[in-house]
DNA sequence: AGAGTCGAT
DNA sequence: CTCT
DNA sequence: ATCG
């Protein structure tokens, strides 16, 4: 841990070192934009600027004659300044401050480092873009252009704009999602950090309303930094990224990719296996020292059915044969298919079904006495069954208690069975089209999750189980950041207001959230 | 320099 | 890795 | 550690 002492420590040392500069050139004014660059590189800007003699403002101010910025985007600074009137001002790249330096005087301002106001890309139209948010969202930066120029930023949060299946990246975005993976797959504390920020990456390429040419049109975007515009450069220039194919045919990424694609491994476990130099699946089946969990086993017994997209039909058929089931066991009972098919996916790696009775309280003990009946007809090879009981929705409010809020009191409250997700392996019979296709097998294994939920809070679990994965950390991460609640499948809680959140459409939550309401097929990031 | 989704087994 |  |  840094104390504040040791940071006062290292603040006058730094200072002790700084000397007087010859002369100071007082005609001149300059202001270091602090956006996308490391306040490191600022700090340090600020005192070479110091020692040369070149006067710094802290903040914006009229008598600034050079703003110094490795934002592109002329909006952008606007936006940041908060002010329109930067007219009679150079707006020049950090190599002319540096330049500078080492002439030992300002260096006059020539094209090469001004910056050309080249509307990024017009984009007025697409949500995807902050204009829209941040009539949504007062949190949103102030774009500050009442004139109908356009600050053109993608959002901060995912789930303040619109991400659909359809987009005009594909090759970018697979490679963006590959560093993403293989992040994750070196793994440790660092790497989920790196992960998520390739993630991002992915994600804004897929909001962009058109196929991108030049990296200079989504230099200033949010969320594309240094390492991801030198590999989206790359492959607009040549192609291909050297470093993406590096990876990509890497023993390392080959066979923890592999593993990992096992239901039942992930990065740790594909990991370790490489380290003690397993390569292929015949490897584990052969190897002495691996011991594979049932989950493991199940998937890898099932690898390549498994391996098999799901087609939007096949999960209406199983929705339609688990809708029959629990017409029989609860008639009134309803489902739907919510995961990726709910959003317009036409395959999907499994099926997610959410089940529910719209009278609170009548579902319960539902979930055990479906999977019976399908465990009688045959149709389970492997499942786990998920328990949430009365004290979750307590252990729910202690956890935000101890988000710093409240007191925290402890409830003996009676574990009342509430069973509420299955999630396994069904085994389906083939169409007559799929045997035509695939003679010698006659069933296919698929994955399959089933929730059930209380009508009270079928909203949330309905917004949670459509997902996608990171449209749902968007939406926590905002609601906690930006409004200081937090949502779960089964609820929200706002801890200003000590109070739960109840809702009964997806409608409410957004309401709730401050944010537009996204269809579905909107929430593809 | 810290944070990065959350809850369940 | 990116933002704040 | 892994799953959703
Ligand atoms: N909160 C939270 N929800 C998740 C996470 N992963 C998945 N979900 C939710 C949102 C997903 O849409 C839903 C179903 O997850 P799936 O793994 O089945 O993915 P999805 O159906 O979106 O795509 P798929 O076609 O099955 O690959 O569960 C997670 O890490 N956190
Ligand atoms: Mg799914
Ligand atoms: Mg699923």
């Amino acid at each position: 841990m840094a104390s504040p002492a040791k940071k006062r420590k290292l603040k006058s040392n730094l200072q002790k070192h700084i000397s007087q500069p010859t002369q100071i050139f007082h005609d001149i004014c300059v202001y270091i934009v602090p956006i996308k660059l490391p306040n490191q590189r600022v700090q340090f800007l600020k005192q070479l600027a110091a020692k040369k003699g070149f006067p710094i403002a802290e903040s914006y101010s009229p008598k600034v004659t050079h703003i110094v910025t490795a934002v592109t985007s002329i909006d952008r600074i606007k936006a940041h300044l908060d002010s329109e009137n930067i007219n009679k001002v150079e707006v020049v790249s950090v190599e002319w401050l540096t330049t500078s330096f080492t002439d030992g005087q300002p260096t006059r301002v020539t094209d090469r480092f001004r910056l050309v106001p080249k509307k990024s890309l017009s984009l007025e139209r697409f949500s995807a873009f902050d204009r829209q948010a941040s009539l949504e969202n007062n949190t949103q930066l102030s774009d500050g252009s009442a004139d109908g120029e356009s600050s053109l930023q993608l959002t901060k949060y995912e789930c303040q704009r619109v991400t659909t299946l359809d987009h005009y990246n594909r090759k970018l975005v697979e490679a963006l999602e590959l560093l993403e993976s293989h992040a994750l797959l070196i793994g440790g504390e660092q790497s989920q950090g790196r992960a998520l920020a390739f993630k991002r990456s992915s994600t804004a390429m897929k909001g962009l309303p058109k196929e991108i040419e030049n990296v200079d049109e989504i230099s200033s975007l949010r969320h594309l930094g240094n390492h991801s515009l030198r590999i989206i450069g790359e492959i607009l220039t040549k192609g291909y990224s050297d470093e993406v194919e590096q990876i990509r045919n890497s023993e390392f990424y080959k066979a923890t990719k592999l593993f990992n694609n096992i239901f039942g491994v992930g990065p740790t476990t594909a990991r370790y296996w490489y380290d003690k130099g397993l390569r292929t699946f015949d490897d584990l089946r052969n190897s002495e020292i691996i011991k594979l969990t049932d989950r493991q086993q199940s998937g890898l017994d099932n690898y390549d059915e498994l391996c098999e997209p799901v087609t939007l039909e096949q999960a209406q058929r199983i929705r339609d044969m688990v809708q029959n089931e629990i017409d029989i066991i609860l008639p009134g009972t309803k489902s739907m298919l919510v995961g990726g098919h709910r959003r317009g996916k036409k395959a999907g790696h499994d099926t997610d079904i959410l089940i529910w009775h719209p009278e609170e309280g009548k579902e319960r003990g539902l979930l055990t006495k479906l999977v019976d009946r399908l465990e009688l007809k045959g149709y389970i090879k492997y499942k786990e069954m998920i328990n949430i009981d009365a004290n979750t929705d307590e252990a729910f409010l202690r956890r935000t208690n101890s988000r710093g809020l409240s007191d925290i009191k402890e409830k003996p409250g009676k574990a009342m069975d509430h069973l509420e997700r299955c999630f396994g392996i069904f085994s389906f019979p083939r169409t007559l089209l799929q045997l035509l296709q695939n003679d010698d097998n006659p069933s296919a294994a698929r994955r399959v999750d089933l929730i059930v939920t209380p009508a009270s809070q079928w909203a949330y679990a309905l917004v949670g189980w459509t997902g996608n994965k990171q449209y749902n950390r968007s939406l926590r991460l905002y609601a906690w950041k930006e409004l200081q609640i937090n949502l779960s499948s089964h609820a929200a809680f706002d801890c200003r207001e000590q109070k739960l959140l109840p809702a009964s459409t997806e409608q409410d939550i957004f309401n709730y959230l401050k944010l537009t309401y996204r269809e579905p097929w909107e929430r593809n990031c």
